[in-house]
DNA sequence: GTCCCTGCAAAGCATTTGCAGGGTA
DNA sequence: TACCCTGCAAATGCTTTGCAGGGAC
C-alpha cells in the first residue's frame, strides 16, 4: 500500500540534513518510537517545506506523491512529532495551525497585518525578554516561534504616502 | 425587548470605570458609530469580566441578566469592539479566543502549560524587544497582549522534587 | 427616512474521536 | 505475538454567513 521508496527517500534527505541533533529519525528510533511511512512521510513533508506549513498543505505535499495517507494520519503524526520537540506548532492568526521543522537556529516571525508579509527575526531580540522572565517570574518559557503581529516598513510607508 | 436599564448600568460603571481614555462609549459616538442596546449590553461585559473572557462566556454571563440576545450578535459585536480599539484578543490556546477590555495599563501574560496558570507581566519586560523590531526591521508591533507559553516556577518545582 | 444592526438557522472549517483492521517491532 | 498506528466516517466546537425584519440616529 505504502511504497517502498519511502524509507530511502528518508534516508537521502537526513544525510544533508541540518536537523535536530544530526538525525531525527535516529533519535526516534532510539526512544523506541515506532517509525511507520507514514511518520515518515510527514516528517519528511515538514522538513522539506519551506517556512510554515499547515496540517492541510502537509496532507497535499505527500498526497501529491503517495495517495494514500489519510488526512487524520497527518494530523495525529503532526501532533506526535510536536510531542517528540521535531516541529513547532505556531498559530500565525490565519484560523490554522502552521508547523515547522526545527533546526538549531530559532528564530521568530514578524507578521504584517496589512500585506500579509513574513519577516524572521533572530531569537537574540528576544532573549533578553526571556530572561527577564526566566529571573523575575520564575518562569521557563517554552518557546519555539514567537509571532508578533503588526505593520511592516512598506506598509507603513504606503500608509504614510497617502 | 432590551430593558431601558442597561444605559444605566453601563452609566455607573463608565464613571468609577478605568478605561479606555475617560469614555469608551464616548470615544465610539464621537467616532459616529451607533451604539445599540446589545452593543452596550456586550461592551458591559467584557468590562466588567475579571481577565480574559471567551465569545461563550460573554454570552452567558449577558443572557444570565438579558436573555434576549443572539450569540452570532454577541460575535459581532466582538469583533467590532476589537475594531474600535476597546478591547484586545488573544489566542490563549484554549481552542477559542479570548477578549479583554484595554486599559491604559498594557500588559501581557505568563500561561503555565503544566497547570494552566496565567500571570500578568507588566509592558515593560517587553518593551526592549517592541524597541528592537522597530529600529532594526522598521516593524510596528501591534500587541495588545502577548502571550508566553511555558512552565510556571511551582510546576518547575514540582518536577525538579520529583 | 435611511442605513445597518439584530436574530435565526444553516453552513463552514479545522480538528478530534470511535472503532475495526493491519502493520511495526 | 502484542501493541498501537492507520483509515474511514461521523461528530465536535468555534465561528461565519445569508436573509428578512426592525431599531438607532
Amino acid at each position: 500500500m505504502v511504497p517502498q521508496r519511502s524509507s530511502d527517500m528518508h534516508r537521502e534527505r537526513i544525510d544533508s540534513g541540518a536537523a535536530l541533533g544530526p538525525d531525527a529519525v535516529a533519535l526516534l528510533q532510539q526512544r523506541g518510537e515506532r517509525l511507520t511511512p507514514q511518520r515518515l512521510l510527514v516528517l519528511d513533508a515538514v522538513r522539506e517545506a519551506p517556512g510554515h506549513v499547515s496540517a492541510e498543505t502537509v496532507f497535499a505535499r505527500i498526497t501529491a506523491q503517495f495517495p494514500y495517507i489519510n488526512r487524520t494520519t497527518v494530523y495525529r503524526n503532526l501532533a506526535w512529532l510536536k510531542e517528540q520537540g521535531v516541529v513547532s506548532v505556531t498559530d500565525l492568526g490565519g484560523g490554522e495551525m502552521v508547523y515547522e521543522y526545527l533546526t538549531e537556529h530559532r528564530h521568530h516571525h514578524l507578521i504584517c497585518q496589512q500585506c500579509g508579509k513574513q519577516e524572521t527575526i533572530p531569537d537574540d531580540l528576544v532573549a533578553s525578554l526571556m530572561e527577564g522572565v526566566r529571573e523575575r517570574y520564575g518562569f521557563e518559557p517554552r518557546l519555539d516561534h514567537l509571532a508578533l503581529f503588526g505593520v511592516c516598513r512598506s506598509c507603513r510607508l504606503d500608509m504614510d504616502g497617502v
